[in-house]
DNA sequence: CGCTACGTTGATAGGGCTCAAGTAGCGTGG
DNA sequence: CCACGCTACTTGAGCCCTATCAACGTAGCG
């Protein structure tokens, strides 16, 4: 995932800290290729957003490291959180048993909404690595909002967000076959970070093949194959050590395989 | 294609009217058993929000027929809709032409919430059958909200259930098989109904087999297949006329074949 | 250095898709 | 009133995609 200074072998996250300069999360790299425009774009509103929510209330800066948990089902619902830094995903469990990941969550992402309704938490905020939230109290966020419209429509457009977002997830995996979904995947998560100004031709999986699998509805071994596909392709390729780092030269590239698969005119470039 | 009157021969829909006395919904039909405990809460805390809303803003009532949009992807977002009486489906349609049905929504239930992030629809909202609904500006609701604090809290509600129902279905549609999946759609419609006070061991499918396959992410045939073994395994029956009426003996049967198909252990009465 | 978790790859089986044929309900027009 | 066409639904047959099972390779770590 990371803007990681490519050196820097030991640890390459770039989310090492709270509160350091890379709030405004500048492009690092070998090769600063120039961030999209529309991208630089979202970078800004991303921050103005955060910088919204931390001067409007008092926000509680909470660090999480790996597998640490915002919050978990059950436990009443008090605080909204905004993400500062890290990746978290989103669990529900079934009262049977079935785990599913229902939501990746990015840096000025909210998490918590599933409690508003009933007061309690339905699902688990885990991070994926060391993360920072900004744990809001629900009460005094509306307070101020009362005040501060802007606020509000932050909040309205956050929530706004998730829903659309989710309901795209669930368009991909009805309508895309295992490979498509994961190609998706990839292009999705590159999307992301681009929208947070790292880079995205480089990034590092925080996620097991089993996460991923989990997320997109597939196996674990269908993902290894869907990526192994991919990389024969030539559209992503791995890093030497390790298979977590993934290089994707061609972003739209992964959008025009989505296509591919969608249509059966059989294509050359594909095995 | 268009809404037909609604056959005036036998129309034992519930939803017959906008307007009518349905609107307290009684439960009709020839064993008018109690309502549960857990429904008869509900659906007074559906009405009361109604209420809530109607005395809080100025609502215009749009009644639609079949086929009818109460908005549409790439229309402006002006207002939120409150449904008063109807079903209602959310579609998603995707750049390259894949149709997705990511929400059936009922009484109570809000549609529009995806046009807040960007002040544009990115769905359509579809009505199943003649029903109405209540447009409530958005800019007139957050006038309101301010002064009212539970209107705010009704619609902050309504969005976080969404959010989390939303990931319920894609909890399903992950890890369920295909018949579980049918038996789960038909355990949630049917509790659906419940809690807003209709009966539910006598129900009408609005939708195609098509749009049900759509909505759970299998095809026609499969839907078809797994409600007739439902029906062979006498967890369903059909009316004599159409397939469109079923009936539900026992709701709570419905889950218990979930599980069944969750455990690979044999059991006599799966076919 | 063995242990464990993670990842890849192959073989096989099966669930669901595709294709196809047939039926039923319903509106239309003769 | 029936023929007709249309749409929706059911059911069967065959195949393909993906799950399952299994073996193996690799990285990290105490």
């Amino acid at each position: 995932m990371l803007a990681n200074a490519p050196a820097l072998a030991a640890n390459p996250s770039p989310f090492v800290m709270p509160g350091a300069a890379n709030a405004i999360a500048p492009r690092l790299g070998a090769t600063p290729e120039p961030m999209r425009e529309d991208d630089a774009l979202h970078s800004r509103l991303i921050a103005a957003r955060l910088a919204l929510v931390a001067e409007s209330v008092e926000v509680q800066r909470r660090v999480l490291r790996l597998d640490g948990r915002v919050y978990q089902a059950g436990m009443r619902f008090t605080h909204l959180f905004v993400i500062n830094t890290g990746v978290f995903k989103v669990v529900t469990l079934s009262p049977d048993g079935r785990e599913q990941i229902v939501g990746l969550k990015f840096r000025g992402d909210w998490l918590g909404f599933d409690g508003i309704a009933d007061g309690q938490h339905d699902c688990d905020a885990i991070a994926m690595d060391t993360g920072e939230v900004w744990a809001i109290p629900y009460a005094a966020l509306l307070q101020a909002g009362a005040a501060r419209p802007a606020l509000l429509g932050a909040l309205h457009e956050a929530m706004s967000r998730e829903i659309s977002r989710d309901r795209n997830s669930l368009m991909s995996i009805c309508t895309l076959p295992a490979d498509a979904r994961v190609a998706d995947f990839l292009r999705n998560w590159a999307h992301a970070l681009a929208r947070r100004g790292l880079r995205t031709d480089q990034i590092t999986m925080r996620m097991t093949r089993a996460e991923i699998g989990n997320y997109l509805g597939v196996t674990l071994e269908t993902v290894s194959r869907g990526l192994s596909r991919l990389a024969r392709c030539g559209l992503i390729e791995f890093a030497d050590k390790g298979r977590r780092e993934i290089r994707i030269p061609h972003v739209e590239a992964l959008s025009a395989f989505v296509q591919e698969c969608l249509s059966p005119v059989a294509s050359p470039v594909l095995q």
